[in-house]
DNA sequence: GTTCGTTGTGTTATGCTATAACGTGTGGCA
DNA sequence: TGCCACACGTTATAGCATAACACAACGAAC
């Protein structure tokens, strides 16, 4: 089975760093790691980033305008199908001291973001589900 | 106008400015509109956000980079007393289309994110619940 | 094989968002 | 009076994101 569906050179290089990172990297931070790949501007960076977000294989945390791979991007989990291209809404633990992230997903949230939603017939494309705070490594 | 107990100049200007609008603003669009009332920059803008936002009565949208005035400043829904500084974890419906914004809280959802925090011995300090979509209205 | 559209890429310039650093003024209070 | 806390004003800078243009690579259509 084939996990990494025909990246581009900088898709991969991008994903790359972001999957070695124990915390999210914004872009600038993760040009300047990839400035001896050849990497030069901005753009390459976010252009790549697109990409890998539409993918479903990394994510944007918009608390901290930074990146993350995913976590589950070769599991199927809680019996619902989950890699190949995109998975359902997702939401993220963020300790603001080591800044480790926890992705995670919770089909009783969904369920009720989607039942708010179709009460009022509001259509839903993407849904930001970020807790800030202290990890449990963190806690005095 | 504002039932809000000392709000200082600028902090008025900034809330009247938010209330008036029917959609979220940027910190720089707020700042163009309060030139005429003597603003010059936009650190101006961000410290008087940032007490309103302590205070409860105005909301950072992270997915828009954008600010709304709060829509339950005055109101104890659900029998939770509400307003007074603070209030408890809220969630955001908004058009990309029309850019309205809807503000509402779910105690299940609190309920679901707060037994996994729990599980985990993560502390949350601020949560982010922002669903973008399509409102009824915009919808085809 | 040539044409053509699509997609990825490289580069420069620009715009938008947010904060650092420093100084002033005002009101409360010992 | 002297002190402190806090709002305010201003300039400069840092950090995040995209517009606009040009070129190369690839595959499908003819
Ligand atoms: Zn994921
Ligand atoms: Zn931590
Ligand atoms: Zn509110
Ligand atoms: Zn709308």
């Amino acid at each position: 089975m084939n996990t990494t569906p025909n990246l581009t050179k900088n898709q991969s290089l991008v994903l790359d760093v972001l999957t070695r990172s124990e915390a999210p990297l914004s872009a600038y931070t993760i040009l300047d790691k990839l400035r001896d790949s050849g990497f030069r501007a901005p753009l390459q960076v976010y252009r790549a980033l697109d990409k890998l977000i539409e993918m479903g294989i990394a994510h944007r945390l918009e608390s901290l305008n930074s990146f993350v791979a995913c976590a589950h991007a070769n599991e199927s989990c809680c019996g619902h199908a989950h890699g190949h291209g995109h998975h359902g809404t997702v939401a993220f633990a963020i300790c603001e001291s080591c800044g480790q992230v926890n992705e995670f997903h919770d089909h009783a949230i969904d369920d009720r973001l989607a039942g708010w939603a179709k009460e009022r017939k509001f259509k839903p494309s993407k849904t930001t589900i970020e807790i800030r705070g202290l990890c449990e490594a963190c806690m005095h």
